[in-house]
DNA sequence: AAAAGCGTCAACCGCACAACA
DNA sequence: TTGTTGTGCGGTTGACGCTTT
């Protein structure tokens, strides 16, 4: 049974045809807003009825928790957000709620939504299925670095510890070093070092410590089209001690499949969200075709 | 200037599951 | 135990706006 049937508790008959769908009006939005903060949140299709909606609870739900709630931050995702959105779905999967969790602000529909057009855009550019391993590789060779100098450019930009929106107006940024660098080399003192700290702002609400595993100190070697790779781990922290929350684990593993990218990383405004250009991709084929 | 193509995102749908009578 | 209701989740759709042709 429809699910509008099931929820409105009446007959199809009775209310279906006085449903309201499609697009909030202001009206009811000011209703719903107004009829919440007098009475609360749940008991959605009571709550529909009460305030004088012509429209299902679910929907009612749906808009106050994507839309109306006064926590929602709205605008682009941060860098820092989008970085760890990339991490977490490496890890969990298509958890949207449960990503959002670790997202104060974001919706899992927003989540959702930017994995599926930012994210599997770049999928379908290089020619990969966004959930095969080779993309998840592709991902953090390329996107995660990226979101990486962009949190660095972020934070040593502002002297305050709150996001800022990305600008890079030049092409060019500074080179960046050979990508991570691997395990049984020395560290040079101008590179990223295996326990670079990034700070990370406005992540809040981190409670959810159990489902982040632990922080692994040691790379462990895994085979990506039969080489054998080590996995060098960076750590990302929150700046603020009082978060509670460290982005522990916070992995990019194998990047050294494909570290060999050296000089300079190419950004610019209209790459924002385009995180890798056609060098990468042609690299990244040729890297998959050398591994074939 | 108009049409076509494309990307984004709010909203909907179907399903699963928990709570409860 | 079974049926009903409420809620939450992930997948999908479609309207709208922007860009390209």
């Amino acid at each position: 049974m429809a699910n509008i049937n099931r929820n409105n508790m009446s007959s199809p008959m009775e209310e279906d045809s006085e449903l309201r769908r499609g697009p909030w009006t202001l009206e009811e939005d000011t209703l719903l807003t107004h009829y919440i903060a007098r009475h609360g949140e749940g008991r959605w299709n009571m709550l529909a009825k009460c305030a004088g909606l012509k429209r299902t609870g679910k929907s009612c739900r749906l808009r106050w928790l994507n839309y109306l709630k006064p926590d929602i931050k709205r605008g682009n995702l941060t860098p820092q957000e989008q970085l760890l959105i990339l991490e977490l779905h490496s890890k969990w999967g298509n958890k949207w709620s449960k990503i959002a969790q670790h997202l104060p602000g974001r919706t899992d529909n927003e989540i959702k939504n930017y994995w599926r057009t930012r994210v599997q855009k770049q999928a379908r550019q290089l020619n990969i299925e966004s959930n095969s391993k080779r993309f998840l590789d592709a991902v953090r060779c390329f996107w995660m670095p990226r979101l990486l100098q962009k949190v660095e450019q972020t934070s040593s930009s502002s002297s305050t510890k709150t996001s800022v929106p990305c600008q890079l107006s030049d092409r060019t940024v500074p080179s960046l070093p050979t990508f991570p660098p691997l395990a049984n080399q020395t560290p040079d003192s101008s590179i990223i070092t295996t326990e670079q700290t990034i700070y990370l702002p406005d992540f809040t609400n981190f409670s959810d410590q159990t489902e982040i595993p632990q922080h692994q100190t040691t790379p462990n070697i895994y085979n990506y089209n039969n080489q054998t790779l080590e996995q060098s781990y960076y750590n990302i922290e929150n700046s603020s001690s009082t978060a509670g929350y460290e982005m522990e684990g916070l992995s990019f593993a194998s990047m050294s499949t494909m570290d060999s990218i050296e000089g300079n990383w190419m950004m610019s405004n209209e790459m924002a969200d385009n995180l890798w250009n056609m060098d990468d991709i042609w690299q990244f084929r040729e890297l998959g075709e050398m591994g074939n």
